[in-house]
DNA sequence: GCTGGACCTCT
DNA sequence: GAGGTCCAG
């Protein structure tokens, strides 16, 4: 066990609450998930207390990213600031690529608490069993799931787009290489994979490329955009536009703190 | 490039 | 109705 004490802004809970990632649980106060394979026990309270060593920490949780510096260049206004304030400390998760890519294909059309169930049956159907729990299954391993097994999962339409996908990948898309093109690029790429349209491939971008820039634009951000900004034909454009190269944060923010506290 | 309808499944 | 995408027109 290690015991970290993080100089810079860091809130856990607000991390994985914001339905950026999907196979993460609280028991009590400790959060447990598997990553890379691995089962990771966290849990914060003055000190970070976990399984995994700090650089595991600086690289999934993004704590190399200066949260100050990217909040204060996205704080433009009353609408902004007030997210930021409250839910102060929540990070981007570099999550791996192809995880992402399925969750957020399962996300169209649906919600979170369906969303985690249909990876459970997927990691529990098609994933290698670990000592706690299962791996994320590979793309080979989807590729020899019948549709049938796959709507088992809970999949619904998505079987098809799971199936395709994951035969493009396993046939030899390099998900991870698209880090090192440009934002329109590497969208462009995704975008022909079936399942994927502007919204799942910014959410892949943004939380699995490095793609800071993305925003993605769900029922929840354009209602946050009409409402604070005006009517505007272009949500994402204009999120570009307005928060600049840290777009994506201002997209999490708003999109946490609408979900968390904007309901009436 | 834009618009409207269908779509698994479960509350 | 739920964190959209696909297909036609």
């Amino acid at each position: 066990m290690h015991y970290i004490e993080l100089e810079r802004p860091f809130h856990l809970d607000h991390t994985l609450t914001s339905g950026q990632v999907f196979r993460w649980h609280k028991n009590g106060n400790v959060w447990e998930g598997i990553v890379n394979d691995q089962l990771i026990q966290i849990s914060q309270k003055s000190t970070i207390t976990c399984t995994c060593d700090e650089q595991f920490l600086n690289n999934y949780f993004r704590l190399d990213d200066d949260l100050d510096l990217i909040l204060s260049s996205i704080d433009k206004d009353e609408h902004i600031h007030k997210p930021i304030k409250t839910l102060y400390g929540m990070r981007l998760i570099r999550q791996d690529p192809w995880e992402c890519l399925i969750s957020f294909i399962c996300s169209s059309f649906n919600n979170v608490p369906r969303i985690k169930l249909i990876i459970d049956n997927l990691c529990r159907e098609f994933g290698t069993p670990l000592q706690h729990g299962y791996a994320f299954p590979t793309p080979e391993a989807l590729t020899s799931a019948s549709l049938d097994q796959l709507r088992k999962c809970g999949t619904g339409y998505r079987d098809k787009y799971i199936a395709e996908t994951a035969q493009i990948v396993a046939s030899g898309l390099d998900l991870s290489s698209l880090k090192r093109k440009s934002y329109k690029m590497a969208k462009e790429v995704l975008m022909k994979l079936p399942g994927v349209g502007h919204k799942v491939a910014d959410c892949v971008l943004l939380f699995s490329l490095d793609k800071l820039e993305a925003f993605p634009c769900d029922v929840n951000i354009q209602k946050c955009i009409h409402q604070f900004y005006g009517p505007c034909a272009h949500v994402r454009k204009f999120g570009q536009q307005y928060f600049g190269e840290y777009a994506g944060y201002a997209n999490h923010y708003l999109y946490h703190y609408q979900r968390v506290y904007g309901k009436r």
